[in-house]
DNA sequence: ATGAAAGCGCTAACAG
DNA sequence: CTGTTAGCGCTTTCAT
């Protein structure tokens, strides 16, 4: 039978053989080609084509020790909070040279840490990890295999590895007092859980920190448009009445704004609505998403060379704090003195208590 | 200075030498732990355990010439068009011992070749591709490297690659014949761009075959949420009439629905959107996204068990068609006999030419 | 059941 | 400038 796998491709050796060299010099036309000689080189280089050869990456791995090859660790691809990330990643990754394999986690700690096992085990030089709250056993593991890892999408100086992000608790807090400065008291914080997610927690922190005259109730829900949705389905039910809607995440922002809009709550003129991250479909919702802009692309080029750096030049990279700011679109306005809505909310009752 | 790469892992000969066998024994702990003696094999692992130890997967490759990584070449992250698609593979393949290193070609057909050059390079043993429309600098590479490939998102049983995916002209027709059956007939077929996706040229068939009373404007835009939005903007500004937007992608049935709200036109009421994809937020728009569901996640299961049986033992996978059906939500209505539309649409002109 | 030894495909001294 | 020769870390006959 014809397998896949019959004739095997050629190698140094049958390259050098077909151009009446060494091996050594075929290895350096392919590494060095500037010191060998004009005419030896352009031999080598027919043998090369005509043989079809390729360098082996798991050889020449083998004898630098380097894989060319980083890992990166995320809850999912699913929502887009890490996809423009590392897609940013991906592709300044392409430039040094450096490919990138993906692990999902669904952020399960545990997988987390087993994902990482196999990330490590495939040889990856480097891993980029969301945040810095992590099983002890994942920071075991990359101390004992010295792999060089950068938490992305999270900004802590002082920790021992690089952080290069974003600061989550002025996010929280840039949407907070511009809500405040409309006017809005009593606020809903919709977060995912905090369980695992330090960014979450950062920003219900920066939320938090707000010293100014506002009712805030935190809402934890599940991470995804449907988990906003939820929040506001609850908050109908049981007859909140909220000025405006914190979300965390654009994610939660989505899910809020359209079960708003499925009870006929007026966004802005009744409910305001913010999110946090400028994700793409923020700006075409209707109306268009407030949010607090995240440079996520910018950051993930940023990790990518600064993890590539790390590799190459052992030039352990500093933590980046990228600026993010307000950006104020149609889902937020000033407070109307009257609450004239024709939402649900009938008993403006406040709720006090975490649901 | 005290450099990452100061000492160095420990190998085969460190491990045999600290249990007081050789290097072959190790090997076998490693691999057929079975055909080693009890106490030997203890003594290995011991030792393993103690220094560290952990097999170089390039060593590894360098001998079984399995890399155990796979491939997928994909236009973008961004939108979620493969994203979930990428991670059911991802998550599938670890299940096979396979990782996956992601590339993102932005659908350009260089960059694309480029590209998968780069994962040859790297030693993948087969690679994932959207639908079989590449260029023949791709399938040449292929081919000289006898390269295992799956085209997904694509169905042709008389492919020379496995095609696993969905029959896109049908889930056109589907998204058509349901239009139709609610008596819409100024139809606008909203599509990204035909060149290098034959995922959408399908789609554009599919509704073209239909052969009954209708008249299809085919309206081409960027395949995004803004590309949707800005289909709708140039509708409004020429004053084209629909009855409704049929988006060969979900991605577009965003944009149109929310810019047709943003207009004030009263989606389903006045004017029926469907897409094509059921993606998670489809079902949180502001009226809920009527689609054709299109399985993503299981035909990228499928897909990832497919080739990693592919490279395992050689059987070359059948073609598979997923079943595509419509999810008739609530973007699209039965068409009022009379249309008193609130819209900017006077002039009922009806476009007879491609934008 | 275990060991010795020959590679796998390539890089990197070291000679010349 | 080019060739010779050790390895890199592991798997795999082939003996024992």
């Amino acid at each position: 039978m014809n397998s896949r796998r019959d004739k095997k491709r050629a190698n140094l050796r049958d390259v050098a053989r077909a151009a009446n060299v060494s091996v050594a010099t075929v290895s350096r036309v392919l590494n060095s080609p500037a010191i060998v000689q004009q005419d030896t080189r352009l031999r080598v280089e027919t043998a090369i084509t005509e043989l079809g050869f390729h360098p082996s990456a798991a050889a020449r791995a083998i004898n630098s020790g380097r894989s060319k090859i980083f890992g990166a660790l995320i809850p999912s691809l699913d929502n887009d909070t890490f996809a423009l990330t590392i897609e940013a990643i991906e592709r300044r990754l392409g430039q040094f040279g450096f490919s990138l394999v993906v692990a999902t986690t669904a952020e399960v700690p545990e997988q987390e840490v087993q994902r990482a096992k196999e990330l490590l085990d495939i040889g990856v030089e480097g891993l980029f990890l969301p945040g810095i709250s992590h099983e002890a056993a994942l920071y075991d593991l990359l101390a004992r295999r010295r792999v060089p890892a950068i938490a992305i999408s999270y900004f802590d100086p002082g920790f021992s590895y690089p952080t290069i992000g974003y600061d989550n608790r002025k996010a929280a807090r840039l949407a907070l007092d511009h809500l405040f400065e409309l006017g809005h008291q009593r606020i809903a914080v919709v977060h995912g859980p905090k369980i695992h997610n330090d960014r979450t927690r950062e920003r219900i922190a920066g939320a938090s920190e707000h010293r100014k005259d506002v009712a805030l109730t935190f809402l934890e829900t599940e991470l995804s448009v449907a988990g906003g949705a939820t929040v506001v389905a609850q908050a109908m039910a049981e007859k909140w009445s909220f000025d405006a809607y914190l979300c965390v995440s654009d994610v939660l922002a989505f899910g809020v704004l359209f079960e708003l809009q499925r009870y006929g709550v007026a966004v802005p003129d009744v409910v305001s609505v913010i999110g946090i991250h400028d994700l793409p479909s923020s700006q075409m919702t209707t109306p268009r998403l407030s949010t607090v802009h995240l440079p996520a692309e910018e950051m993930g080029q940023h990790a990518a060379e600064a993890l590539a750096q790390w590799v190459e030049d052992d030039v352990v990279p500093d933590a980046v704090c990228f600026e993010c700011k307000l950006v104020a679109r149609e889902t937020t306005a000033r407070k109307t003195a009257v609450t004239n809505s024709k939402s649900a909310s009938t008993a403006p009752k406040h709720p006090t208590k975490d649901a």
